[in-house]
RNA sequence: GGGGAUGUGGCGGAAUCGGUAGACGCGCCGGCCUUAGGAGCCGGUGCCCGUUACGGGCGUGGGAGUUCAAAUCUCCCCAUCCCCACCA
């Protein structure tokens, strides 16, 4: 094993580690700067996989640098341990949820351990210990109060069969996954939090956030703000249209294409279609579409491929607000409820989704809107040679009174003299909360024998999760089957008093686990004001993008909703955030048991040890582009036989001399890239410039001791254990990630001789060694004596020479091409 | 459909204030060492042509453009991956 024993050497260091609290932060003591490196919680699963190799061991790298260079660093772990797989476990193996979860929990810190990163293991929070959610309640029940919390309805997904809510994940093909059946939609009472109280701080707050642009991009276009207006229009029943039914707003981002509205169409699931049912003449062709339309998915629905479907409401009618006129009324499913009114106002000529569904149904189509270009050319005509539909703005035409105004004067004259109003409408809805599960933090709410919600007192918590549930699927909630619960109900605020039986969306727990690290004990708050405020907000989060949208959305709502209490002490809860990719399996596709593709890391780190599997995974890409990497065997090899190469190192004879001059630049240029390259965490380029120090090292027959101890402590974050062995081996009685960083020495790091290019026309045709900082007229001159440039350049007239210092020299003979 | 990202040798990738494309590693080829080697060491390795040396042409998904100079900037196209509300 060339005298690496991976195996011994990490389970000593390990050992000693934890026998001496290497790792464990304690507060941050005066005057020290400190950093809060943050990497998303596991959820406990059953087994670690490579995935989470590649989520916790490659940040850790730049942990122990931040805490070389002088940090003082908190890198925690804990686990996000509610969930619906422990349900499912208790379902089809009658194991409890919370022995399933726990075990998993056990098996998988073993696993985390083997990766000997410096987790502080004594801050770990585990978000299904009783100590975590009666906090998780305690700030839920704030928000409440605040007024962030409402009881709604909603529509889930429903296994008739299962007699089960379903997840979107949990449907296949429009099928239950479990059972097969044809899943429906049912209304669900739920708890909501108004997120879109601050979807514009959200969207706002943004701009001074150094988080990468495309990961903004996406929340802007997640949250959907969009500045619009509703316009009324009047209801009529056709039989006695001087008597409006009721009058309904539609909302538009377009009021200047009003005069081309000829329709208005209703979302199929609004309640306003019951309403009108009475008036309707065509009942039950009408109520045959509506229920089509609620068993559909909305991603399908929203499809823009597919063919626009919809129905009339017969004896129903719309005046339109300016000219009075009667349009049609409509339902269609490519209108959403929940977006701006759920009403929408038909302007086929200006609209391509209304264009689709007016075409073929024989609904007029009306250009109000032509680019301003054509209309100063044609005018009016100009529609005639526009096609349609136009979506852009322009010019207002056949449109009364308001026409030759520009579409943005247009749109204010209009909303105002309809008498509508400015309206700003998110594609953002309010964050469900309510799950029927069992799995999960118990809702601290109570119902009084009239059923209005009432908060579970501060001192009642932990509202405990209750033992005593039949996980069978009955079509309500799991707790609803307890009577403990029933009981500690009735016991504690009086008869006829119920419980709410639903728990919290997991993303609850997660939106606030990071505030928990700074104070993880405290049995009296969520976590001490001081402590927060000392190690809050955090400063770099890493973890995956497929949580861009969602949980980086959620926690920074409820952070921001806590900063507004004086809970928090920041506005935002993460400066910087990176999102990672992810590793394939060897064949390059996505790793599942059943394509038989799974990577177990536990093989590879028994094989080759945790610093080789570490390194590997560090060296396979930038860390910080969401890209994809398959894992390949054969790069963890070559991780391996570089630390062989390094323990051959340590063999060496050493001497106190200095090293050779290139090899002290070498050095000093390897400790600049290196200290460069980890922040920005580009880990690759950095284990490759420690791969080229290696190469030049091994070429010397006596080590200079200043030179070798230098690359161990470079070493030391990527392979923690090694060079931990390799530094006590030294002499060395203190651990290596306690010494400070290496500094480099700007003189030293530039080079003395630089290689000049010299191009002709544009390509290269030799390059040549100078001193670096040559002038101008010494590197042309240089440059043309060149044997094979001189050659080429003879007889040939040199219209332009191209200098860039120290770098280039370009020749130009030929004519510019235009 | 919407949103986000990514395309460079046989493979992962490197190089982006425009300035030697392919660092480093894997793989492959040749040699040394060895009882043996799936160990180690040395050398080579983008593709095509030429080969005595020096060489020549083409090359960063495809096509156009800007420039003395484009992987990098602009426009159009193609392909792949991820997310889209009771998964975490």
């Amino acid at each position: 094993m060339h005298g690496y024993d991976h195996r011994a050497i990490e389970r000593k260091w390990q050992e000693r580690w934890e026998k001496e609290k290497l790792y464990e932060t304690s507060h941050v003591p005066a005057g020290k700067k400190k950093y809060y490196l943050l990497t998303e919680f596991p959820y406990p699963s059953g087994n670690l996989h490579i995935g989470h190799w590649y989520a916790f061991a490659v940040p850790d790298i730049f942990a122990r640098f931040q805490r070389m260079r002088g940090y003082h660093v908190l890198y925690p772990i804990g686990f996000d341990a509610f969930g619906l797989p422990a349900e499912n476990a208790a379902i089809k193996h009658g194991r409890h949820p919370r022995d399933w979860t726990y075990d998993n929990i056990a098996r998988m810190t073993a696993q985390l351990k083997s990766m000997g990163n410096m987790f502080d293991w004594s801050r770990q929070v585990i978000t299904s210990d009783q100590e975590f959610y009666r906090w998780t309640q305690w700030l839920f029940l704030r928000l409440f109060e605040a007024g962030l919390a409402y009881r709604a309805t909603e529509l889930a997904n429903w296994c008739p069969s299962c007699k089960t809510v379903l997840a979107n994940e949990q449907v296949k093909d429009g099928a239950c996954e479990r059972c097969g059946t044809e899943v429906g939609k049912r209304e669900q009472a739920s708890w909501f939090l108004r997120i879109t109280a601050y979807a514009d701080r959200l969207i706002d707050d943004l701009d001074n956030l150094p988080w990468p642009e495309e990961i903004k991009e996406s929340q802007r276009n997640w949250i959907g703000r969009r500045r619009g207006a509703e316009l009324p229009f009047a209801l009529v029943n056709e039989q006695n249209p001087e008597a409006p039914v009721r009058t309904v707003r539609a909302f538009t981002t377009r009021a200047d294409t009003l005069f081309g509205a000829t329709y208005l169409v209703i979302a199929p699931e609004h309640s306003l279609v019951q309403e009108l049912m009475p008036l309707v003449h065509n009942k039950e062709e009408v109520q045959e579409y509506v229920h089509a339309a609620c068993a559909m998915r909305e991603i399908d629905r929203l499809a823009e491929d597919r063919e626009k479907t919809g129905v009339i409401l017969r004896g129903v009618a719309a005046r339109h607000p300016l000219t009075g006129k009667m349009l049609p009324v409509l339902l269609a499913d490519y209108v959403l409820a929940h977006y701006g009114t759920g009403v929408v106002m038909g302007v086929p000529a200006h609209d391509a989704r209304d264009y689709l569904f007016a075409r073929g149904r024989g609904l007029p189509v009306v250009p109000v809107v032509v680019p301003e270009r054509l209309f100063r050319e044609k005018g009016a005509r100009g529609a005639d040679e526009m096609p349609l539909p136009y979506t852009g703005e322009g010019v207002l035409i056949n449109s009364a009174r308001y026409d030759g105004m520009p579409s943005q004067e247009a749109r204010r004259a209009i909303v105002h003299d309809a008498e509508g109003q400015a309206r700003t409408t998110y594609r953002l809805r309010d964050w469900s909360l309510s799950r029927q599960r069992y799995w999960g933090c118990p809702i601290p709410i109570v119902y009084d024998p009239e059923g209005t919600p009432h908060a579970v007192p501060d001192e009642h918590l932990p509202w405990t999760l209750p033992e005593d549930v039949d996980f069978t699927p009955s079509g309500k909630s799991p707790l609803a089957s307890s009577k403990e619960l029933r009981e500690r109900t009735e016991r504690l605020f009086g008869k006829g008093w119920k419980p709410e039986v639903d728990t919290f969306d997991t993303f609850v727990d997660s939106s606030w686990y990071y505030l928990r690290y700074a104070d993880p004990h405290n049995a009296a708050a969520f976590a001490d004001a001081r402590l927060l405020a000392d190690w809050l907000p955090v400063d770099r989060y890493s973890g995956g993008a497929e949580h861009t949208t969602m949980h980086l959305l959620y926690s920074r709502f409820w952070h921001k909703a806590l900063y507004d209490l004086k809970l928090v002490p920041t506005p935002e809860p993460y400066i910087e955030r990176f999102n990672h990719g992810q590793i394939l399996g060897p064949d390059g596709k996505k790793m599942s048991k059943s394509r038989g593709n799974v990577v177990d890391p536990d093989e590879h780190v028994a094989r080759v040890g945790a610093d080789a599997v570490k390194l590997y995974l560090a060296f396979m890409g930038p860390y910080h582009t969401p890209a994809n990497y398959p894992f390949d065997l054969g790069g963890i090899a070559g991780m391996r036989r570089f630390l062989e190469r390094v323990v051959r190192l340590s063999e060496k004879q050493r001497t106190d001399t200095a090293p050779p001059r290139d090899l002290a630049r070498l050095l000093h240029q390897t400790i600049r890239k290196v200290t460069e390259d980890i922040p920005a965490f580009k880990f690759n380029t950095a284990i490759s410039a420690l791969m080229v120090l290696l190469n030049r090292v091994d070429k010397e027959t006596v080590l200079a001791t200043q030179v070798y101890e230098t690359f161990l402590r470079l070493l030391a974050p990527f392979a923690p254990h090694l060079a931990e062995e390799l530094w006590e081996r030294c002499g060395h009685t203190t651990s290596i990630h306690l010494q400070a960083w290496p500094e480099w020495d700007a003189q030293l790091v530039q080079e003395e001789e630089v290689t000049i290019v010299v191009q002709i026309d544009g390509k290269t045709r030799a390059t040549f060694a100078a001193p670096r900082g040559l002038s101008r007229e010494d590197v042309v001159q240089r440059a043309r004596e060149v044997p094979h440039i001189a050659s080429r350049l003879e007889g040939r007239a040199v219209r332009t020479t191209v200098v860039v210092p120290d770098r280039l020299v370009n020749f130009v003979t030929a004519p510019p091409h235009t």
